[in-house]
DNA sequence: AACCGATTCAACCGCTCGCTT
DNA sequence: GAAGCGAGCGGTTGAATCGGT
C-alpha cells in the first residue's frame, strides 16, 4: 500500500535532545497528557517527528522511570523472562516497573549476554554452550542466585532442558512468591519503601495527568549506581551541572525544567531546609507515578 | 598528554500490528 | 476485504565515554 513516512523529514532535527527540547516536551505532556504523538511536536513547538518525541518521553523523560543499573534481582528476572519470551523486550519490560524496553535490551546486549556466556550458557537458547570448557563464574555470581553450571561432563549427561529449568524455577519461584504475598522487594532504589502494585504493567500506564505526578523527595541512601548521568528520569543535559552537589536550590533546578510560575508554587517542605534547599542528592530524586507515600505531595495540589 | 580500541546507551530506522473507515 | 493511519517493537547505529598503553 505504500507506507507514508512517519513524518516529513525535511527541516526536522535529529540526534541528541537538548535541554530546551526536553523542557518543551515535558511541559507539553504534563499539561496535555499523552495524545496523538504525530501532533505533539507541532503543538509543543518542536522540530522533531512524533516518533522521536514518543521515544524520548518513554525512554528518558517519563517521570516514573528508574535510573541506574539493573539490580541483581531485576537482572535475574530479565534472564528468566527472556528464556520464556525471547527478544520481546517490551513484554519483558512490562514486568519491570520503571524500566524501558530499550534499557533492558541495552543491558542484555552489554552485560547479561557476556555474563551468561561466561557461565557457559547460550544467551539465545539459555542452554549450555556447546564445547563449553570448565568456566566458573565469579564468586559473587555463584553466591548471587543463579546456579553455576555443572562441569561439561555432567552437563553432557543431563537433559539440557533440566539445566535451564534449574535456573528458571529458582527465579520463577522468587517471582511467584512475591506475587503471592505481595512482597515489595521487587522494587529497588527509590521504590523500595513504596507501595508497588504487583499487577503493574508499563503497557497499562494510563495517560499521565498532571495531578498524578508525585514528588516524594524521598531520601534514599541506596545504589551508588543510581548516581549515573540522569536525575529522576530527566535528561542529564538539564541537570548535569548539579551532579555531585549535595545541596542545591530546588527552585532554580525546577525552573530549568518547568516554568517559573509553576515552580514558584511548589511546596518545598519535604526534605528541604528553610531556604528551600533540598537536602538530597539530585540523582536520588524520583517522580514515581500513582504511588502514594507518606510525606509525598502532589506537585499539582499546590497550583 | 595523546592515542586508540572497547564499551555503553540514546536515538534512529524499518517493520509489524491493530484500529478505523 | 482493502486501504490508510498511528503506535509500538526490535534491531542497529554512532557519538560519547572509559580504560589501557
Amino acid at each position: 500500500m505504500g507506507r507514508q513516512p512517519c513524518c516529513d523529514k525535511v527541516g526536522l532535527k535529529k540526534g541528541p535532545w537538548t535541554a530546551e527540547e526536553d523542557k518543551k516536551l515535558i511541559n507539553f505532556i504534563l499539561t496535555n497528557g499523552q495524545c496523538c504523538w504525530r501532533a505533539v511536536p507541532k503543538l509543543a513547538g518542536l522540530l522533531r517527528c512524533g516518533k522521536s518525541c514518543r521515544l524520548r518521553w518513554t525512554n528518558y523523560l517519563r517521570p516514573d522511570l528508574k535510573r541506574g543499573l539493573l539490580s541483581e534481582f531485576e537482572e535475574k528476572m530479565v534472564i528468566d523472562l527472556h528464556s520464556q519470551l525471547g527478544n520481546r523486550w517490551s513484554k519483558i519490560a512490562s514486568h519491570l516497573p520503571g524500566r524501558t524496553d530499550n534499557e533492558i535490551k541495552n543491558h542484555w546486549n552489554t552485560h547479561i549476554k557476556k555474563k551468561l556466556r561466561k557461565m557457559g550458557i547460550d544467551p539465545l537458547t539459555h542452554k549450555p554452550l556447546p564445547n563449553t570448557t570448565t568456566i566458573q563464574p565469579p564468586e559473587n555470581e555463584q553466591a548471587g542466585g543463579l546456579k553455576s553450571q555443572p562441569p561439561p561432563s555432567e552437563v553432557a549427561d543431563q537433559n539440557e532442558e533440566e539445566v535451564v529449568v534449574v535456573v528458571d524455577t529458582q527465579l520463577q519461584s522468587a517471582i511467584t512468591d512475591q506475587a503471592k504475598d505481595g512482597d515489595k522487594s521487587i522494587a529497588t532504589g527509590p521504590f523500595d519503601s513504596m507501595e508497588v502494585n504487583n499487577d503493574f504493567c508499563i503497557d497499562e500506564i494510563p495517560v499521565i495527568e498532571p495531578h498524578e505526578i508525585l514528588i516524594p523527595c524521598e531520601n534514599s541512601s541506596s545504589s551508588p549506581s543510581s548516581s549515573s548521568s540522569s536525575v529522576g528520569g530527566f535528561s542529564s543535559n538539564l541537570l548535569e551541572d548539579l551532579e555531585f552537589v549535595t545541596t542545591f536550590d530546588y527552585n532554580e533546578i525546577m525552573s530549568s525544567i518547568w516554568d517559573d510560575d509553576f515552580v514558584s508554587n511548589l511546596d518545598l517542605h519535604n526534605n528541604c531546609d528553610g531556604n528551600n534547599n533540598l537536602m538530597v542528592e539530585p540523582p536520588l530524586m524520583q517522580f514515581p507515578l500513582m504511588v502514594s507515600d507518606e510525606g509525598a505531595g502532589s506537585l499539582f495540589d499546590f497550583l
